[in-house]
DNA sequence: AAGGCGTGGCA
DNA sequence: TTGCCAAGCCT
């Protein structure tokens, strides 16, 4: 076994997390959602969700005849939702194809949708101790820094040395316990800002700690300067009631439930004269930004009231939710807030 | 190959 | 406030 290995599988059995709610089990679904939901989000945002998830749709089936809508409500403020829509797909593509037992191997495993390599080699440690590495976050930090590697660790080249390195690296035994092991040294130890290197079981053999370069390493992605997006929002409420249409399957926020949308301000009053029975009052006006990873968006809100549906011509464009409905509908998260703020 | 895809925590 | 980025995958 490695140096490497041996030394964290060791420091493991004092330091290493293991309560947290996937673990204690080998049930791949368990560890599928899990590994899903921790996919570029953190643990303690996923806890809440997990058990929530779990105790809707407690076993494969469930979700594979879950609706959609009702999959997405549940994954509404945790972000990147085609692992939604990719894990209800994929429920039931193990139904249909795997009679609805999760795969066994690798190779049937990372054929699902949503399922990547790293993923596919969580699930596969975790839930059947077969050896195969990961490349999260955490791992390629702890490797680029073990071994100096200076170069950012999303660059292709520098991803596929990585990958070789964690290959390298796995022990044929243990293999669930060395997973957890340098994910878990990567969260608590070697973390990105401040690492602990004076309890760094690896720090005698670290590259990165030798020649004092924890601070350059890992290296920053190369910037880039976001676009700034500008869009108008349209907020009608009728009695407590917010008008929600369904976004497209082109944009940000795919399938999910959100406030009428314009490009300008004339757009926005063109479908209210053609929509409304008659001009109505706009009662409140805003702004209200949400950055993302690749532009930032600055919406500005027109909050309107009216008194009846009688005239209301775009019934069939969308659905009146009430306030009190909005928390489990499936709303991105800025939108929810935006309400929720605007309501209040 | 590079960019789209969310959200929240932290410095 | 702003920027960075976390248990990545898909096209």
């Amino acid at each position: 076994m490695s140096l490497l290995a041996k030394k964290l599988i060791q420091w493991h059995e004092s330091h290493g997390r293991k309560n947290l709610p996937w673990q204690k089990t080998s049930d791949p679904y368990h560890i599928w959602l899990s590994e899903v939901m921790l996919q570029q989000t953190q643990v303690a945002t996923v806890i809440p969700y997990f058990k929530k998830f779990l105790k809707q749709f407690p076993d494969i089936r469930s979700l594979a005849h879950a609706r959609q809508d009702d999959v997405m409500g549940l994954w509404s403020g945790l972000g990147y939702y085609s692992r939604a829509r990719n894990l209800y797909d994929a429920a039931n593509i193990i139904l249909t194809k795997h009679k609805g037992v999760f795969p066994k191997t690798f190779e049937e495993i990372i054929q699902l949708p949503g399922i990547g390599r790293s993923t596919a080699g969580a699930i596969c440690a975790f839930s059947y101790k077969q050896s195969y590495p990961i490349l999260d976050g955490n791992v390629k930090r702890v490797l680029c820094r073990i071994f100096a590697i200076k170069e950012w660790a999303g660059k292709p080249e520098v991803e596929k040395k990585l990958w070789a390195i964690a290959e390298e690296n796995l022990p044929k035994s243990d293999v669930d316990i060395y997973t957890q092991a340098i994910m878990d040294h990567g969260a608590l130890i070697c973390r990105r800002a401040a690492p602990l290197c004076h309890e760094c079981p690896l720090s005698k053999n670290c590259k990165s700690h030798d020649n004092n370069w924890t601070k350059e390493i890992p290296a920053k992605k190369p910037g880039k300067i976001l676009p700034l997006k500008r869009l108008n929002v349209l907020m009608l409420d009728n009695n407590k009631s917010i008008f929600l249409m369904k976004r497209n399957e082109k944009a940000v926020w795919k399938g999910l439930w959100s406030l009428p949308e314009f490009a300008n301000e004339k757009a926005l009053s063109d479908w209210m004269l053609n929509k409304l029975d008659k001009k109505s009052l706009v009662v409140k006006k805003g702004k209200s930004n949400a950055n993302f990873s690749h532009y930032k968006l600055e919406m500005t809100y027109h909050y309107v009231t009216i008194k009846s549906l009688k005239n209301f011509k775009a019934m069939h464009e969308g659905l009146w939710l009430d306030t009190n409905e909005l928390q489990a509908a499936a709303i991105p998260s800025p939108i929810k807030k935006l309400i929720n703020n605007v309501m209040r």
